[in-house]
DNA sequence: CAATTTATCGAACGGTGTTTGATTATTGCC
DNA sequence: GGCAATAATCAAACACCGTTCGATAAATTG
């Protein structure tokens, strides 16, 4: 029965993003399929077609919100402080999300495109958004160095911090014994954030 | 046709780990599939499923052939030289092995387990060698600090490595203009580890 | 040569992403 | 108000996927 036009199409997109949220957080991120998704809100596969692209574009918008939420607190954390506590915040900023909803965020870090098609430009920008955030703040903090310099400490730093929540949110940092990934992360930045700013 | 015994099982198992090997560098990680692997080695799925468990247990045979070659690359780094030299070698080496079969090392990052289950013990161990590696060498480096400050350091910069050949391997870490991941290693290498040996 | 084992196949089951045509509710127009 | 155009919605289909299973035939054993 077509058009019962109880909800808008940005209402169907709205609820399947929220759907997509639900069924990662109770029944982790191999849980996502354009049926469940569409069973979950009530509507048939073809219907989720209408206002996606395809099941990629699905799970980036979903995980745009999550990309999203880490650049607006980021950016809140820009907002005074000095540059080396603002960074370690952005750092703490994303374990701690990461920590707050360990699937939605493997979610993020597992998917991969379909046939091996081009992450889209509009998603790229979000997470391109994450370096140039911390390029803003090595470059308060070391003013009279090149640009240049800011900008490969910036994505040295920032993989690096990446790669530390990512082995966190699957488990493969505490090895023998208690490694906890705060400890990485401040380890981390204590030496690396401290030597680059004592240099040159 | 059954047995016609062409092959034993083991070289059953060798062909297929070959064929996995072949289909992703010609055609990418997503042209990996019980059927196409048995296509390309003349026998039919039923007959996979005689020498793997599923298809994780293909994909992660296949990935540990990978994961093996650095760490007998890594262990072979570590014969002679100073520490802190041997720990760039083995950066180095992870990512150059990634830059020489990028497809081959994409399969590796982006595999998952279906449908949540762990990944087995023999592999975990493997890829936990390649940390002990690196904390062998910093116990070398510090000899008078607590085990326990080698083995987060370890995991701190392994982590890091690993984030920044991920990152490089699916072309995220040249932005605006070019940032080579050689230099964010060496970066990182410079300040995280410089650092690290100085201080106590 | 007969009996047992076992390598091998082919088909099946339920799930997946995606496309398409039919159906029907809503909208715009006279 | 009624009719035509538009747009939402569904159901079915296609080709692929991982996995299981029973039938079959070759090799091995006695």
């Amino acid at each position: 029965m077509p058009r019962r036009s109880e909800h808008s199409l940005d209402e169907i997109r709205a609820l399947a993003l929220d759907a997509v949220e639900d069924l990662v957080a109770s029944h982790g991120p191999t849980a996502i399929s354009a049926r469940k998704v569409a069973a979950q809100i009530g509507y048939t596969v073809g219907m989720l077609y209408h206002v996606f692209d395809n099941v990629d574009d699905l799970v980036l918008q979903a995980n745009a919100r999550l990309v999203d939420q880490l650049a607006r607190a980021n950016e809140a954390a820009a907002a005074g402080n000095r540059p080396q506590r603002v960074i370690a915040r952005m750092a703490h900023n994303y374990l701690s999300l990461a920590r707050q909803a360990p699937a939605r965020w493997q979610l993020v870090f597992v998917h991969t495109m379909r046939d091996g098609r081009p992450v889209p430009d509009w998603y790229r920008q979000r997470t391109d958004r994450l370096f140039a955030l911390v390029e803003e703040q090595l470059q308060r903090l070391a003013p009279r160095r090149r640009p240049a310099a800011a900008a490969l400490a910036a994505r040295t730093l920032w993989s690096s911090v990446h790669g530390i929540c990512l082995l966190a949110v699957s488990d493969k940092l505490d090895i023998g014994g208690s490694t906890s990934a705060e400890k990485a992360l401040d380890s981390l930045l204590t030496h690396y954030l401290g030597s680059w700013a004592q240099s040159r």
